[in-house]
DNA sequence: TGTATTGGTTAGGGTTAGCTAACTTATATT
DNA sequence: AATATAAGTTAGCTAACCCTAACCAATACA
């Protein structure tokens, strides 16, 4: 099934603060989120229920394979379209934000056009 | 106050119905966003609320100058996005879905640059 | 060893925005 | 005139997803 926004955030999150930490727990979810512990919580309980998510052997949060693929296809959509906002002269901040949300929402079709029109262009 | 993109959704449909009809009703929205008709009678009271929607005198709905304005930014968006995609290499189909979803997330700045993007490029 | 801090969870609440069922009102048809 | 149809509204439900308050468990430290 897929997620919604929310849903890709948590994984992505996980998936950028595994990054620098083998070991990233509810809280730094929280902090990096700007969300209060509860909310993370259940959201981060739904993501166990459908197997995208699950606690290693000292309890911190990882993703499983099939989390992983959807946290690393959402952070591709991320960084490329960030990418692709600053060489069209937007500033690092208003790029990344834009890309941050758009990510959720752009197709494979349109999003492999865009990667395939950046290629081309060199960049 | 910013709407949400469930609100610019209602202001663009009225926009986009009374280009070819001086009488839009609840319905014709309701058709239009595949909704149900309560579901608009109470979004479209919502924005009546907020000055963006008024009924005329046969009770039809108009948007006010208000909405008007919100709603014709919304559309430049569609309108730009769809071309966009197209020009891209993207099909019609998929290149107005995706922008009737990222309409409502792209910043001004982002917008404009994408702008001054196609028109360099004769788009 | 007792208390403070930190992290996680449970319980309950609020907003947004869909839905169906059922009622009202107006128009249209027989 | 009686009834059928169409449009709009009210009431109440649901799901997603955020919040605070309060509690539990483990660690830390004075």
């Amino acid at each position: 099934m897929a997620l919604q926004e929310s849903g890709e955030m948590y994984l992505e999150t996980i998936y950028v603060l595994s990054q620098t930490s083998n070991a990233v727990r509810g809280i730094d979810i929280a902090d990096h989120l700007g969300y209060s512990k509860p909310s993370v919580s259940r959201a981060i309980g739904l993501l166990k229920d459908e197997g995208l998510v699950k606690k290693d052997d000292n309890g911190y949060y990882k993703l499983t394979e099939a989390g992983e693929i959807m946290a690393k296809r959402i952070y591709e959509r991320h960084t490329v379209l960030t990418t692709l906002f600053i060489n069209l002269g937007v500033d690092e901040k208003t790029a990344s934000e834009d890309a941050c949300r758009i990510e959720h929402y752009i197709s494979d079709k349109t999003f492999d056009a865009i990667k395939a029109h950046m290629k081309q262009h060199g960049a």
